[in-house]
DNA sequence: TGTGATGTAAAATTTAGAATTACATCTTCG
DNA sequence: CGAAGATGTAATTCTAAATTTTACATCACA
């Protein structure tokens, strides 16, 4: 139950941002046309993502543009900065268990440390993407689709 | 928005079969008590683990067994047979990108690449853990907290 | 000082997950 | 045979989380 589409729509940004930011201030309403979703969740991601450092929105005039260069953003960032425990909460664990149950009473840890090596492995395997990567793989796919 | 507590409450199950089942017949009435969920959910749980071969319940009498060793069965194996698109689904996707904008109209192929390789990362990562490891950690919680 | 922006809180809506109800079916035992 | 104790599953209801919307405060520049 966890990695909402706020991540994605983190991304959508950013490559729009990157496509055109240089040409055009890229507001929320911009955006939000863009994506097709609320221009507020539009600025509540951009915010998230300017409190992370990556964006930067120069107060009251408005427009984004990205901060570091883009190698150096890896989804694992965008996907913190958007939604902090969407990785520590990455498989539900039922907390109804039954205290009368040694499996019941235990299970809640066990599967608390299972599930930790994975949620570093899903880490690391997104810190191993970066916005360079999607920015290039957007390319292709724009150039294929003519 | 993806993997749910189903997950882990087969978990949950098929560890109190391993550690009950020789002593007693475990029906789904007992492991909705322990788990503290409804007796329907933990049927369809053991309905779904039976059809990917990893429990075996006798028709008409109940009872629910392990069936192959337990090294064997990965947490990948429970996942998928549980929620089948669980890990296809991992990170959502915004639907609603605007097709009369270039970055809107491919943005969902280009995510869609991007996330595959994430997927199969995660999926290789539930692979390396066995039901045999959660048993071990299981007896190894359990002897701690005494 | 008015306009076009962003920043957020709060409320409303939608959707997905979980729980419940209901009933069909199966096997063993008296 | 037929009652009892199980599972299998469809359909409905309930609940919680995600998303969208509304509203308004604030900021910079012309």
């Amino acid at each position: 139950m966890q990695i909402s589409k706020k991540c994605s729509i983190a991304i959508h940004c950013l490559v729009f941002i990157n496509e055109y930011g240089r040409q055009r201030k890229v507001t929320s309403e911009l955006l939000s046309l863009s994506t097709g979703c609320n221009p507020v969740i539009i600025r509540n991601i951009l915010s998230s993502l300017k409190k992370a450092g990556i964006v930067a929105v120069p107060p009251g005039t408005g427009g984004a543009t990205i901060e570091p260069p883009l190698e150096e953003i890896s989804l694992y960032q965008i996907c913190r900065a958007v939604e902090p425990d969407a990785i520590s909460k990455l498989i539900g664990i039922h907390s109804s268990a039954s205290l009368l149950c040694p499996v019941g009473r235990n299970i809640g840890r066990v599967l608390g440390n299972a599930y930790q090596t994975v949620q570093e492995d899903l880490a690391d395997s997104l810190k191993r993407i970066s916005l360079q990567n999607i920015v290039d793989e957007y390319h292709a796919v724009l150039a294929q689709a003519e």
